[in-house]
DNA sequence: TTGACAAATGATAGCGCTGTCAAGAATGAT
DNA sequence: ATCATTCTTGACAGCGCTATCATTTGTCAA
């Protein structure tokens, strides 16, 4: 049964003494061959160790099982969870997944989605809404369903599952108002369109406060990481050392801040609140717990291959659907200045 | 240019005025065509933006540009630089990658390797040396390069690409003594292969050192987190609240640990020394930094493709070759026990 | 100029599978 | 028993590309 040379539908179908064409449906439509034939068919692949060929099957149908997924980062969690659902949708069924990685670069992503939209795809989930208009044109014109993930569009160019980052900073940021804090600050990485949706949305808020101030901003466009958090927290401190509290892009960022405070014996939340944003495991086992939004990311891969598969269940004439998963936050101690 | 519908060879030729088949050398061997052919091929492609269909070149050819990639876990950080390095390492060849995941079940490992060798990749990169005898066995027989990363086998299938997780283990603890620590305790997740043979570099070097104690081992089956972390630590207090020192399977570990530690306000690294293992980013900006030992991921994932492409250049006849990366134990304060 | 040889290009077949249509077998109503 | 209908099965062609061999063109020495 082992064996590497390769074994064909044609011989399945000579041991089982039927045509090539009943062994391929008895395969693919095991509801329109008879019982014994079924049977026969099976016992002939079991013995035989038949694997179909996909490159023969995508040829001779011009449609192939691969679902393109088009993210900026691999080793970012927040993406590795969500290609985790993607991958655990997928499990079971007739599809495979394709990965791309386009750094954060919209020209890389172009690229991916030319070659994507060559091997014409079962569907393709790009994360994020800010597609170069050619990425745009791409995605419009190709035959499958498209899904943007991580982020709602008002004008999505499929199918899109995700929730509003601005939505979410403006609850996080009101919530820091909510206890009490009234210097408040932002801690930003990386500063990609997503993030700038989240500043805006804390922006707005802490100016309706009253509480807004440019020199508590500090932000780079270095991507994110713990100790980046340190040291921007440092900058922000040197810029504003009477901020009393942080939103923080990321939780990278938050816990950085968190090593930082700590180094300088800033007492959190008492002196400086912190919150972070995504909810990863090991914020909310810091010590002190800090407050973060959490944002479905698992799911966001799950229901991303759902629309797919669906959308190619029902043939394509479905209509496009826009998922808000929300979000939700997790108000913990590093941000518990009101006694509680 | 854009169009969704597939350009295909012959529509080039036609357009170059030249035949098929010489459009096809144009493309995968520019030296054996005239300059002439050449640039009006080229001229050609440009203009209709044909891209070569990889299901009928892998039909005709019956060789893939697919790398084939066997991992346990694409949210784990380690593997996520791991692939990472893959996927610079394939950028700008002709290779693609496919991602497998196994879950750690050697099973559904067994599973990925069949549907993988059943599509003639150019090349496994498999992560680990544990795998079942059916999975060694494919291994074994499939015509492309194998390579194993992550550890070094003493009998490999075919190249090997690692480190020594037991020397690395050894190194560690041996570092713990060294500074002075006489009660270590091992905290240890997952408990897989790998974590076991870390286990068995520190209770050998504990034992050498007569400082090894069962009740200061607290494991469990469990996936790895920051929280279990904070838990196990827990666990092994309660059960041996004398431990002066910890060596932790991992770097989640190690981070929940601290945060534990910080929570009972033992002060770390005078009362409790902590070493965790893969020297993750966020570890090194811990307060206080946290002891770990590096391993080169992204270096594993990288050589690990330079070794395929090697193979398929070399067309298969060149000799296994086992890459020991080895480790490098980055001390900090977590384990400063003496004056520093 | 001629022939020998190399370089460049083309014709043909086929990779393994499935879509399409045609034919045969089974079923039920009369 | 006969015919119409459905259910099963098969023959054939072709998806887009490349391996192989055949042919043409170009180059150089005699």
């Amino acid at each position: 049964m082992a064996g590497n040379k390769r074994v064909t539908l044609a011989e399945v179908a000579a041991l089982a003494g039927v045509s090539a064409i009943t062994v391929s449906r008895a395969i693919r439509q095991p509801g329109i061959v008879s019982e014994k034939v079924k049977n026969r068919v099976e016992a002939a692949v079991r013995e035989l160790g038949y694997v179909p060929n996909p490159a023969a099957r995508l040829l001779a149908t011009g449609r192939s099982n691969v679902i393109g997924v088009v993210i900026p980062s691999i080793t970012n969690n927040v993406f590795a969870d969500v290609v985790s659902g993607i991958y655990d949708a997928v499990e079971g069924t007739d599809f495979e997944v394709q990965l791309g990685n386009t750094r954060y670069s919209p020209s890389q992503e172009e690229g991916l989605l030319r070659i994507f939209s060559s091997q014409r795809p079962a569907g393709l989930i790009v994360a994020g809404i800010d597609q170069t208009a050619a990425s745009l044109d791409m995605l419009a014109s190709i035959d499958c369903p498209v899904v943007q993930i991580m982020e709602l569009s008002a004008d999505p160019v499929g199918h899109c599952v995700g929730l509003s980052h601005y939505e979410a900073a403006r609850h996080a940021s009101a919530h820091l108002v909510e206890q009490g804090y009234r210097r408040v600050g932002f801690l930003g990485a990386r500063m990609d369109p997503r993030t700038q949706r989240r500043f805006s949305g804390f922006r707005e808020v802490a100016e309706a406060a009253g509480v807004f101030d440019e020199r508590r901003v500090c932000t780079t466009t270095t991507p994110s990481s713990v100790t980046l958090g340190s040291q921007l927290l440092a900058d922000l401190l040197a810029k504003a050392p009477d901020v009393d509290a942080i939103f923080c892009n990321n939780d990278d960022l938050a816990l950085g801040a968190l090593f930082e405070a700590q180094r300088r014996r800033l007492s959190v939340p008492d002196q400086l609140g912190i919150c972070g944003f995504n909810d990863l495991e090991m914020v909310s086992a810091a010590e002190p717990a800090i407050t973060s939004v959490f944002i479905p990311r698992y799911q966001m891969g799950r229901q991303a291959v759902d629309l797919v598969t669906q959308g190619i269940a029902s043939d394509g004439e479905n209509p496009t659907e826009i998922r808000d998963l929300g979000f939700e936050l997790r108000a913990r101690r590093s941000t518990a200045r009101k006694q509680d």
